[in-house]
DNA sequence: TCTGGGGTCCTAGGACCC
DNA sequence: TCTGGGGTCCTAGGACCC
């Protein structure tokens, strides 16, 4: 058996969590650059506030209904999930953590009458321990375990854990799940099965093999699989090393200036870097890409991107926003307003199996040598305290975070006071 | 004025090789 | 009239996830 464990509205409890006054009433919190609505308290899905709506067209809502707004603060979902995992951990050997608020639980080598003990004990204990609501779903695959964990999410909220065991209880919870709701069913296969006449999880798994491999790929034939109760989607438990990693941002207001765009596209190569280096990868491509705002009809549109190999793999800062640098001063051109750069590096290699070069002439050891310290610096004294002079410190690029919340459980002056 | 960001996997088609 | 076959690698595009 395997469980899913997700988080409710995870961002949104995790705002709760420090203002328990908003217990019970609506609030919602909004996507990088306070953009989107990206979670949602369910006194807020109640009064019509749709997943993904851009917050500027919810105004009207928002304030009629006294919405309480908050800017998205990853610093703290980030800390509040590894707690959650923690606690999860002390149940099982092998759990992976899927995404910031769920993780599948590998159960096969438990042996329970009813799961659904364990489910609530789970349930109950990351509350107490950590304060946030949990919903538990319990079946034989994956993707049936999503199921049943949504099936608990809407018909069986009070309790929060549902097991699917028998297959009676199967059959009855795919016949009651439309096939858009199916993990791994996104909009346009939704539209495709609808249109030929599958409507709900239960006539997908009586389709024929042969349509679904035809018409959604293998992907599809393996959804086929998990459905009918046969595990094919195998537990992950060491997070995989990523195979590209992307750093995109759209502008807090648009940009005409070269310069801050340069600014920009510098910080951006810098947390690839970053981010190369804490997963021990180095690079052999970066791709820089730059964009308009396509949702701005009056201005005249560009987007390009531009990819340089490498000639040495790296995951130097100085190196990489060199070949951004460069990278951008080919795709960028005068007289646009741009809303949007991004820097994505792939071709990755571990940085201890590099191929180096007869004609390479940088002394790679010193480059190490500084990152490591400025990555030690920048740890200890907050992010970005050591940069590049192109980094440079123009406030205009940088995200709009109108409405953040203090990073209670990871930056001291931000402790919660409860009296002064 | 204001519409997120970061990933994965699969397939088809072209270039190229022997 | 006849015009190989099998393989790899790369890229773009499309689907999906949270």
């Amino acid at each position: 058996m395997i469980a899913l464990v997700d988080c409710n509205n995870f961002y949104v409890s995790c705002e709760r969590l420090f203002c328990p006054s908003l217990e019970g009433k609506p609030v919602v919190v909004l996507s990088n650059n306070d953009g989107c609505v990206i979670a949602r308290s369910d006194e807020a899905k109640a009064i019509g506030i749709e997943m993904g709506a851009p917050a500027f067209m919810m105004d009207r809502l928002l304030t009629e209904n006294k919405v309480a707004v908050f800017s998205s603060n990853y610093t703290l979902y980030g800390s509040l999930s590894d707690r959650v995992v923690k606690t999860l951990q002390a149940f099982v050997e092998n759990l992976e953590v899927y995404s910031i608020d769920e993780a599948f639980l590998d159960l096969t080598t438990m042996v329970y009458e009813d799961f659904t003990e364990l489910a609530s004990t789970l349930r109950q204990t990351v509350k107490s321990n950590v304060g946030i609501p949990v919903t538990v779903g319990i079946a034989k695959t994956k993707t049936l375990a999503k199921m049943a964990n949504r099936y608990a999410k809407k018909h069986m909220k009070a309790a929060g854990v549902f097991y699917m065991d028998t297959d009676d209880k199967v059959k009855q919870v795919l016949s009651l799940t439309g096939v858009g709701d199916v993990w791994g069913v996104g909009k346009q296969y939704e539209k495709l099965l609808i249109r030929n006449g599958f409507k709900t999880a239960l006539d997908l798994v009586n389709a024929p093999e042969e349509w679904i491999r035809k018409n959604m790929s293998v992907v599809g034939q393996r959804l086929l699989t998990e459905l009918k109760g046969i595990p094919c989607i195998e537990m992950e438990e060491t997070a995989a090393i990523k195979k590209a990693i992307c750093t995109a941002r759209s502008f807090g207001e648009l940009l005409s200036s070269k310069e801050d765009v340069r600014q920009a596209t510098a910080n951006q190569a810098s947390r690839c870097a970053e981010k190369l280096r804490k997963q021990k990868s180095c690079c052999k491509l970066i791709q820089v890409f730059l964009q308009t705002n396509v949702h701005r009809q009056q201005d005249k549109q560009y987007f390009r991107s531009i990819n340089l190999d490498l000639p040495v793999a790296t995951n130097s800062s100085a190196e990489l926003i060199f070949y951004a640098m460069k990278g951008l001063d080919r795709i960028y051109k005068e007289g646009y307003n741009f809303k949007k750069s991004g820097v994505l590096v792939t071709n990755l290699v571990p940085e201890n199996e590099l191929q180096m070069s007869m004609f390479d002439k940088r002394d790679r050891e010193k480059d190490k040598r500084l990152m490591g310290a400025l990555d030690k610096v920048n740890f200890r004294f907050g992010k970005d305290l050591v940069r590049f002079a192109v980094q440079g410190y123009s406030e205009k690029w940088k995200l709009r975070q109108a409405r953040l919340s203090p990073c209670y459980t990871t930056r001291l002056e931000d402790l919660l006071t409860i009296k002064d």
